[in-house]
DNA sequence: CTATTTTTGGAATAATCATTACAAATATAA
DNA sequence: TTATATTTGTAATGATTATTCCAAAAATAG
């Protein structure tokens, strides 16, 4: 092909603006800062960018939703998706204080456009709704199997874990702390014990 | 005393402003918002508030910490502060949906000021561990009366409140529905029953 | 009435913001 | 070579930001 060639990958790029997106939310973080942290010029982010900051975001949260699909695939070739779960949330205390400060990029987005941005609130809300969509497949499949033992309705599971979510992304900012967080966690994953 | 008098009640002025900060939050709101939303113009305001938007910022927090030590005096005066506790969690799923969408505005900073501003964290990082102080006390005296019968120690309980206080502070903005709500809150209060 | 003090609204200021414009650089295709 | 296409970095651009300045307004004290 003609032109050019870029030297910054696509991918790199998104991957060091959602670093600075993850610390400092969307308002908070210049096209200048995210310029700096890239390497890239403004001139070059909006050539690959075209939706410029507000894309360049948008894809900070495309790569969560990756994420999420990785962790699907991941429930769908265990053999005990439960104990996946279970992991995953209790995995949460073993993580450095830098990364218990920054909490969920997706909770915190929604926290941080409601009545500011529609369109990227909708978009990070979405998200959560298919991960507790997740949890609560995960539920319903362990209760058919007898897996899980509790008799509340899968849904009503899934909601409470979503909500646990998001409360120990609050919870590991107030105590970065491994003992007190393994321990939080371990007190609300009874509920699907 | 001699002088202009003045027009806006200082007080009138902070929860003009709070209203603004608790939906957009901090930065999201400008200085032409509040003098917009508070009716007084910026020479007013930055008269009246030397420390400008960010003192303004301040007091909206400093109204909810009374806010706490009204909710401690009321636990003071009851002789059931635990049924107190669950009704002010179960009252939550009774607001309009506007209120669920701001959720708190406590937990909001929190999100939204780490790693931008530390004094606004700090604020209300501190106002949410009085919280769960709160809580944890409310707890203890009814462990030693026996209201309570969970053996998990009080402050453990402590945390898993505050937890759920901001986890349920993300749920109404996902779910603002008043059933939802009051069963999930329901489900959580009985780790306290 | 006069001097003094304080508040008020809005204009001035200076910084920062996201975005665009543009010329130089660097590749391919012919 | 030459024409064309694309990326790059930086310098405008114009809007918006928080804050300061200031003169007019409106009170009290003497």
């Amino acid at each position: 092909m003609k032109g050019r060639p870029n030297i910054h990958r696509d991918e790199e790029l998104v991957r060091k603006a959602q670093q600075l997106f993850w610390e400092r939310g969307y308002s908070a973080t210049s096209l200048s800062d995210l310029s700096k942290a890239t390497g890239a010029g403004a001139g070059s982010l909006y050539n690959t960018f075209k939706g410029g900051k507000k894309e360049l975001f948008r894809r900070s949260l495309q790569q969560r939703r990756e994420a999420l699909h990785a962790f699907e695939r991941d429930v769908e070739n265990s053999d005990n998706p439960v104990a996946l779960l279970k992991a995953f949330f209790l995995g949460i205390a073993d993580a450095d204080t830098e990364a218990h400060l920054r909490g969920c990029i997706v909770a915190n987005t929604v926290v941080e456009m409601t009545f500011v941005d529609r369109e990227l609130e909708a978009e990070a809300m979405q998200l959560l709704q298919d991960t507790e969509a997740l949890y609560t497949t995960i539920i319903r499949d362990a209760q058919k199997k007898g897996t899980i033992k509790s008799r509340q309705p899968a849904d009503v599971l899934g909601k409470y874990l979503i909500t646990f979510w998001c409360g120990i992304n609050s919870l590991r900012r107030i105590y970065p702390d491994r003992d007190i967080l393994k321990q939080q966690i371990a007190l609300q994953l009874q509920m699907i014990d």
